[in-house]
DNA sequence: TAATATTAAATCGCACACGATTTAATAAAA
DNA sequence: TTTTATTAAATCGTGTGCGATTTAATATTA
């Protein structure tokens, strides 16, 4: 059984704090690269996904990301000054925007693909353990979210 | 092994993704609980190693928690006003400000105690695997820090 | 010892992240 | 059809998170 108090409340024994301090330095290892390509860390995720899921309205995108309207509406206003990404507002219903990647978002995505494998590569973690740890957080993630 | 190419660039299978969204996911589950003691997240994990680590320099706390005096100055400036914590400057080397846990500060900490057993419910994990992901992220995140 | 370098902490600028509010448009109901 | 409710997106306020700069104090060195 797991057991929480005093004796060992400490920071180290905080899944909590492992995985916050985790997800930062993954975002710290990724910054170098993603500085070359004048990309940050979020701005990334969008290419990403836009890349996989092209023309889809801020919601979607936003269910996607798990981001909502307060964080995803000025960050696309940043990378459509960029001009990595369109907005295009629906003419069937002009509440919804759609969010279209440009040709050069297009291409600054495409130059990221060697990120996840230099992530793999400093790991030093084994497929197994990789592949635990992938699916372990996506388990623990989907029962947070029920 | 593990292959990365425009087949499986989907989001989901990026395990930089997964920890980025599960890391919020553990702070979106917190965020009742720790409104009701008017703490945010990174507020909570001040009093959490301040408890362990009390009277320790504003660097220590620092390298305990993974952030930097950008990040930590304002955040202490906050906690001080609300009178959690104190600021003692150093006589010794007056360069050097103490971080000090206040009377509140140690009571609102224990009341968070049950925090973390909270998450173990909600996990829906097992012994078994909550110790894997635990030790998988802390090995991963020691293997970035090289 | 005077000049220089280093260090601890704070400050600044910018980009998230998120809850709450606002705005405008569509849908539902009286 | 007019009123009311709902929805999509944007905006606002506050608190991180972090790199870069600043400030003040201590350490080092010429």
């Amino acid at each position: 059984m797991i057991e929480f108090n005093k004796n060992n409340a400490q920071l180290e024994k905080h899944l909590c704090f492992s995985i916050y301090e985790l997800s930062r330095s993954i975002q710290r290892m990724y910054k170098p690269f993603l500085n070359e390509l004048n990309l940050t860390y979020p701005q990334y995720l969008v290419l990403v996904a836009l890349y996989d899921h092209d023309n889809i309205p801020v919601s979607e995108l936003g269910e996607l990301l798990d981001l909502n309207y307060g964080t995803l509406s000025p960050l696309l206003t940043r990378m459509e000054s960029q001009k990595l990404i369109e907005r295009m507002r629906s003419t069937k219903d002009t509440r919804i925007v759609y969010i279209k990647l440009m040709l050069s978002g297009k291409k600054i995505r495409e130059e990221a693909f060697t990120l996840p494998q230099q992530l793999v590569l400093k790991s030093g973690l084994n497929d197994q353990e990789w592949n635990e740890l992938s699916k372990l957080s996506m388990k623990l993630f989907t029962n947070l979210s029920k």
